[in-house]
DNA sequence: ATGGTGGCATGGCCA
């Protein structure tokens, strides 16, 4: 099963290099984030077409996540983190083939030490909670998504920029990160790969794509009982090639 | 140091 993780910066926009993407790709599970846009307004029918069910939670202009499957069921459907109000749709669960599929579009933060900030940390807390629950109930677990927090230093262009005190790579925030990993989920792409330079979003501004100036912070977890599942990681960047591309681009994990 | 680009919405926020 292949599963993958896509913030898509807008789904009206990007709608098209979806398909492309489910075309060529072929995933099982799809996890968005990003969409932007309202249920009522969301390409199901479209995205049908290509052959997969969708479920999503959105809002308008801001957030918005979505998961996409083919061939299975989407089953036992769970928006937002239980017990921890929030307005933002962030948080999209649910059971395809027996695995718990958990679509993360982690807060951005803006700056360490804003009140944005603050939000991310509590935001984060909140997630790791629910999922120290979720994972009990369902040991095969998968977290997927933009989660706004490059890991190590081999997940920067240059460490030197993204330090301890910079949004995305903070201690704080990668302390949260490690907080995740300590209730058995692993970044399944560290599993099977050790060397640094391989990026998952690149800043529009100052052609970051052309330069290579990226940072890896879409991340797909699996849990302990789908360890010795994982058997490849990727992260296709060609998508982030093409015309008006969002400024992530897919990552995948094959379970075999 | 500041602002650079893109999306949404159409002035300013968010990333």
């Amino acid at each position: 099963m292949k599963i993958a993780s896509w913030n898509v910066n807008s789904l009206n926009v990007r709608l098209p290099h979806l398909l492309q993407w489910l075309q060529s790709a072929q995933p099982d599970v799809v996890a968005l984030q990003e969409t932007k846009m309202e249920d009522a307004k969301f390409p199901d029918t479209a995205i049908a077409e290509s052959g997969y069910r969708s479920v999503f939670s959105g809002q308008k202009t801001y957030n918005g996540v979505a998961i996409l499957a083919r061939r299975h069921a989407i089953e036992d459907v769970q928006a937002g983190i239980p017990g921890f109000a929030d307005e933002q749709k962030r948080v999209l669960a649910a059971t395809i083939a027996g695995v718990r599929i958990v679509d993360v579009y982690v807060v951005n933060g803006q700056a360490v030490g804003s009140e944005k900030y603050d939000y991310k940390l509590r935001w984060l807390a909140a997630l790791h909670d629910w999922l120290k629950e979720e994972i009990a109930r369902h040991p095969k677990l998968v977290v997927l998504g933009d989660f706004n927090i490059a890991p190590d230093a081999r997940d920067v262009h240059d460490p030197v920029v993204w330090n301890d005190d910079s949004i995305l790579t903070s201690t704080a925030e990668r302390a949260a990160l490690q907080r995740l990993y300590a209730l058995g989920l692993h970044d399944s792409y560290r599993l099977l790969h050790d060397e640094g330079g391989a990026f998952s979003w690149w800043d529009y501004r100052q052609a970051g794509f052309r330069r290579d100036l990226g940072v890896r912070i879409d991340l797909v977890l699996a849990s302990d009982a789908l360890h010795a599942s994982c058997v490849a990681a990727m992260i296709d960047r060609e998508p982030r090639t093409w015309d008006r591309p969002s400024d992530h681009t897919p990552v995948l994990l094959e379970l075999g």
